[in-house]
DNA sequence: ACAATTCATGACAGCGCTGACATCACGTTG
DNA sequence: CAACGTGATGTCAGCGCTGTCATGAATTGT
């Protein structure tokens, strides 16, 4: 019943424990014939490691940190779901903080946060992860970390990241707006202070471009990530004189402000405009109609990010990885629905 | 830099270490004096003690487990939160877990969670909390635990918990809808392997037995806690001969679906037809109209829970305690629109 | 007033593991 | 062939705390 030591294992095997321990955390200097012993006699024990007894002994807890700064439910839950199945099949604990990204003092407070519990290393998620000032500081202090962030064209590749294409995933929604015969896109931009902001921003331009289509700064507006905004930021392009036939939204929060300001305007999804958010949240696939948007496999990505951390807490040398989000096309968009506005069009 | 010892404490007081370690955890047999000296220097110091060796030295790691088996985003961060802030504030750690509550391995899968990381004890929410069988075979295993649950009319007192009363909280909802001149309301049920299903029931019964309107079966529509239930259920009731004025969902979730269903069918909410939820997640203040609900404070209930569940380790007698939601109106809900229909009604 | 009991406190081992260092068996090298 | 790496393994202390038991002081009963 009782769970097996280092020692069992070590009698088992014939070694010292300490033999043992090396083969637990990889270490190099192990014949491969021993190795081999030790690895059979784990394999029988049903041996783990016991967290508590390593962390106190050892110069970290063999835990690791996943940091967010996000309001984003789903999210949240999507990314402790990643970073929990890497920390569990990698022997690791893994301690869940938010923080406050915008405060003077983020280094300062994560590095507490890591030295209280003497954590291994860090999972930065964004917005955490951009701010550079505070990273350089983090590195300074010698905290592993792994960042998650938006591709920029000018890859920082200072500290190891896992990044996300914003840029082309956002391009792939506006493309299939312009597809289907939208020329007057709305963006509902999110906050300043994420940089797939700017990304999707890109995206969003890059497309237009490319079908040559002019960009109206009336079109665009500013905001944050919530549904407040988004119904809003729509609010103001249904009162335009030439108001747009499709809306995208920085991210499903936002595009359901847009769907309920539409709704509330009298409009109907998708046939007098259409509307695209950016994520794939459960408020995608729940509201009427449920959204076109980009998926977004947040679990998946932070596994790989904590993968990678727990590997460089363990020494190795690690590569940057990149994950696009994929479109997905649901009931939100349809080709514009000819009009009189349309036609007045200059 | 380096956090204070047991044993600093200790020479600061003048006393050795196992008297701190006493006064920590609060022990009787220290005296007055003796404690309020320790007390003092622990306050100097900022000492806080190691989870790491309290847990390998001790009986148990100091630590509890919060489960669910829940699909809810919301309810799930806020719960955390609320688990997140006993555990710091007591110096405890917190572990978070899904299971499968209709498993039959149930109380052994939790055990073993349970010794693995030698918790202290586990936070249950619903529905596990509500498997019965289970919870006698933990109590036998002699692992502490608090739940949550829907108050029951014969309240089980076998084992401490925190209780929520569903049923007074659906009545309020159901009252409210009747005050505003429903007659015909409907009832979109949530799974049934949840109490809190039984309680809305019956809140829904009473109130409309408490205001004369008899029960149509044909009003009340079984299926789970899920927006695709929501949607269908409705539609259902709208496909009625004599459709319902209103309708009750019994999350936001299943209202949410039923609020998409009605647009679907091109009904105007809240004119055509009065919806209401359960819950006030997120899901209630994004969509157009937002919506009618009941407020539950996940995060303050699972707080209470948890803080009378490290109450009870720490040898204490605690006591049960309950909530009730509170009713919050929203746009979804208004008097119903006199229509042909309702007059026709027998 | 003295043994019997209770209370307050301390001494000490040890939880399971890792870090630092010691050891030993092999080549290598000049 | 002695001196010297170099790689593989072991020894041992100790991380910070709690459980167990010992100790001495205070309190009680007769």
């Amino acid at each position: 019943m009782e769970s097996a030591t280092l020692d069992d294992v070590a009698s088992k095997a014939g070694v010292s424990a300490k033999t043992v321990s090396r083969v637990v955390n990889g270490e190099r200097s192990v014949r491969p014939q021993t190795r081999e012993r030790v690895l059979r006699a784990i394999e029988q024990l049903g041996y783990r490691p016991n967290l508590l007894a390593r962390g106190l002994s050892g110069a970290h807890a063999y835990t690791v940190g996943l940091i967010y700064d996000n309001p984003n439910a789903y999210y949240i839950i999507a990314m402790q779901q990643g970073a929990l199945t890497a920390c569990d099949a990698l022997n690791f604990g893994l301690q869940i903080r938010t923080c406050n990204s915008r405060s003077p003092a983020l280094a300062e407070d994560l590095r507490n946060f890591v030295h209280r519990s003497r954590l291994s290393g860090l999972v930065l998620t964004t917005p955490v992860s951009e701010r550079a000032a505070s990273l350089r500081k983090l590195a300074a202090y010698d905290i592993p970390f792994v960042r998650i962030l938006s591709a920029a064209d000018d890859p920082d590749d200072e500290f190891p990241c896992v990044y996300v294409d914003d840029r082309d995933a956002a391009y792939a929604i506006v493309s299939h707006l312009l597809q289907l015969g939208h020329v007057r896109i709305g963006f509902l931009q999110g906050g300043k202070h994420h940089h797939a902001s700017a990304e999707r921003l890109k995206g969003y331009k890059d497309a237009l471009q490319h079908y040559g289509v002019p960009l109206r700064k009336e079109l665009m507006i500013a905001g944050d990530y919530v549904f407040d905004d988004g119904f809003r930021g729509a609010r103001r392009l249904f009162d335009l004189a030439e108001p747009p036939t499709a809306i995208f939204g920085c991210n499903d929060e936002i595009a359901a402000g847009a769907l309920a300001a539409a709704q509330a305007a009298g409009l109907h999804v998708p046939y007098d405009v259409s509307i695209a958010g950016f994520e794939d949240s459960p408020f995608s696939r729940h509201s009427w109609p449920p959204l076109t948007t980009a998926r977004q496999r947040a679990d998946v990505i932070v596994e790989r990010a904590t993968r990678m951390l727990i590997s460089r807490i363990n020494g190795n040398d690690i590569e940057n990885e990149g994950f696009t989000p994929e479109l997905v096309v649901r009931g939100s968009t349809a080709p514009p629905r000819p009009k009189r506005r349309q036609r007045k069009r200059r």
